[in-house]
DNA sequence: ACCGGTAATTGGTATTACCACTTTTCTGAA
DNA sequence: TTCAGAAAAGTGGTAATACCAATTACCGGT
């Protein structure tokens, strides 16, 4: 790769948040080319096929128009909103995970029966497990927080928290969110869910919903703490300013 | 292709097309795995760079979960992200709506502009207006809680909200939801998004919380209070385990 | 200046090969 | 018999190449 790439995913992926980013500083303007998947594939010192795989998952967000025998040209700019679904950061996910989560916990710890918590505490182990490989995945970490949903009994918060998950799954900066977030504090993660099912057995609402709000505060934290890494000068002020405002929904 | 082909765009999006069809109808559950690429390129009688591409399709839209080594799991069934689902009740979509909406107005309390404020003053009016006709619409009230679910400045926020009052819409019970549970109490119910208002102005995260705790408390109680009329003995005991219930969550 | 045809460019698909990772199976030792 | 370790099979990841189809640009003739 001429150029840096960050993370352990696959080829593709990589070079679609390139792309992305290339998109997003301005290198392509709206209904502009971008350079041929030949010329790209040279460039990045990447087969063409790769270059395919990125320019697709380009198409299939709606970033790019591919014309046969012509090129691909910019729909839309990353962050401009029309394309469903595709448009919330890392940030703004975790965000309303911690607000809705929180409370979802709360009705959970009154609506939990001793089935769902030998499911969550199975999990809790698995994420423990998870947690020990720096390049596991997180799907232990998913279906804790959807089986806690899902114990409170209703259909319409389980379903959102779902879709929380599934708009997270689909955030460009899904990866880093998972890898960089967590592999800063992997023993605080175990504590943190261990506090979340104890608290869920004990049937206490108040508890549940404090421990939730320390995990999502600690992921919006190693989240913030990633970001900064990468960002620019201007990212700093939007960040900090990210960090009072949660500070004060949170009081 | 042994299958039918339909459209006349590339054959990637041909096949991502019949693999969503084959998904809802549920040819593969939530979790199972999908053939390997190169069974689906000899079913398909397409090469596998193809299959690929369609698969990567379906990984952007956050339907299946790719696992190098192992194969393609899904994720979640097409049409879930947004389709309304017929199972929520009025009574889980409103008491998801307290869970949610309480802590989205606390958030929305330390983000709003004046701009939102003066827009969800002019809506207050039309919610009076709104309510002075027995028959009229809701248009304002949703109107209400979408624009302070917007002052969040959260896309994620306001997303899950705008989803729940899409549940709402596709209730069953949605119309006596409305009727009944608003005739009972017309002055009230101007009072509390008053109050709520109010509070979103005096940039006050608990007090706006709190306002908003109350406004859909009330909703509940007048929801219940409408069930009951209409419901059989077995409903009244499910009617007072609910009451229990959300007196404990919000305790 | 216009028109039309040809050639170059570009994306679409197929084929093949090899690698890395995962899962299963087999084998040999305890 | 049991089980841990190794081997093998399975699967996705990537590369390289070739050829086709559609578009675009160029250039010649008129």
């Amino acid at each position: 790769m001429t150029q840096e790439k960050q993370g352990n995913d696959r080829l593709y992926q990589d070079l679609a948040r390139l792309l992305i980013e290339e998109l997003a500083r301005g290198d392509y303007p709206v209904g502009s080319r971008l350079p041929a998947e030949r010329d790209l594939a040279a460039r990045f010192n990447v087969s063409r096929p790769t270059v395919r795989e990125a320019i697709i998952a380009l198409e299939v967000q709606g970033l790019v128009e591919v014309r046969i025998g012509s090129g691909a040209y910019v729909l839309r700019l990353p962050g401009s909103e029309d394309a469903p679904g595709f448009d919330a950061t890392a940030f703004e996910v975790t965000e309303a995970r911690l607000l809705f989560e929180s409370e979802a916990a709360a009705l959970a710890a009154t609506q939990v029966t001793d089935e769902d918590l030998a499911e969550i505490e199975a999990l809790l182990h698995q994420i423990a497990v998870e947690n020990l490989d720096p390049n596991g995945t997180d799907r232990a970490d998913r279906a804790f927080h959807l089986a806690i949903a899902r114990a409170t009994r209703n259909t319409a918060v389980f379903k959102a928290v779902e879709n929380l998950w599934a708009l997270r799954a689909s955030s460009p900066e899904a990866a880093l969110m998972h890898e960089k977030a967590r592999s800063a504090n992997i023993k605080p993660v175990v504590e943190e869910h261990t506090a979340i099912f104890q608290a869920l057995r004990a049937r206490d609402p108040a508890a549940a919903r404090a421990a939730m709000r320390t995990h999502l505060s600690a992921v919006i934290e190693g989240l913030l703490f990633a970001t900064e890494e990468r960002a620019l000068e201007e990212a700093r002020r939007a960040i900090a300013a990210k960090r009072t405002r949660y500070a004060r929904a949170t009081a």
